[in-house]
DNA sequence: CCTTTTATTTGCGATATGCAAGTATTTGTT
DNA sequence: AACAAATACTTGCATATCGCAAATAAAAGG
């Protein structure tokens, strides 16, 4: 069996790159963390903050205060929930939409150049092992387990 | 077609969660660009700060102050390159070799506890197709080109 | 010999991090 | 109702990380 390893610490670098490239929206500089919170917020159903920082599994003082630049960026809405005040639902402002939405753009059209170098047949295959990956990852004891 | 970078994002995200688990051995606490650094040393072949720092597309004076820390933790040494004296060959101390083969055993069977809920074939096609993305993504005019 | 380039280090200011403790609110108990 | 315990979030603080600009030191090119 060679090294698996090797295979995905190849994979993680690279994708950790990809991603890089994508935090850059006009005027607005963004940190990875701050893309990746953007996704998450826009991807859930009316997340308290709490959902979101144990989706990405960030500290939730770290995340307090990431949540707090973004609003300030006008990036983020926080709006209190009435039924239990000590909760802040958490939504994306039209310009956090907009940012969140060129961003998804970008890195799709990065993924798509990417699969370009891939016949059909394959570009079929990667995308169901990594779906299958996925799935498995998230029956997995070892990690992911209480934050999926 | 459905949304690809959904896929992922799921799968960086599992894969980070995966990665943070790997970053303690017995008294030594390692962060995840440390344990990564280790991973390249020993990877590379009698590599300059310069070839590592690159590789992992981390900051050179980031990368030096990483070093010095992992020299102090006696993990790894740093070599005057008597062809060059600019240049530091770096390698792992028997100490530093120790943890980085400890956690990649601990990485590997983590991965192997992955892949024991997918059969013989969905485990050769799912490698296969990481090898394929990586092989791509190497071709891509997008990212990673310069490093790889 | 002197200018330029290259490899690495240091100064510094801006963030990011996470634990401990604090505030505010809700829930559970009697 | 009254109060202890739990929960959601924020702030203080000490530490770590980041990357640009500048420094140092050595090599390479004229």
């Amino acid at each position: 069996m060679e090294n698996v390893r090797e295979l995905f610490h190849t994979m993680t670098k690279r994708l950790g790159l990809l991603d890089r490239n994508c935090c850059t929206v006009g005027e607005i500089e963004l940190s990875l963390v701050q893309s990746h919170i953007l996704y998450e917020i826009d991807r859930m159903n009316e997340p308290s903050m709490q959902q979101v920082a144990e989706a990405l599994a960030i500290d939730i003082t770290t995340f307090s205060r990431q949540i707090q630049t973004l609003v300030k960026m006008n990036l983020v809405k926080k709006t209190p929930y009435p039924r239990d005040r000590r909760v802040y639902i958490l939504s994306l402002t039209p310009e956090g939409k907009y940012v969140t939405a060129k961003i998804d753009a970008e890195v799709n059209e990065y993924l798509a150049e990417v699969f370009s170098h891939m016949t059909e047949f394959e570009r079929e295959t990667v995308l169901r092992s990594i779906r299958l990956l996925n799935e498995c990852m998230a029956k997995s004891t070892v990690c992911c387990k209480p934050l999926f």
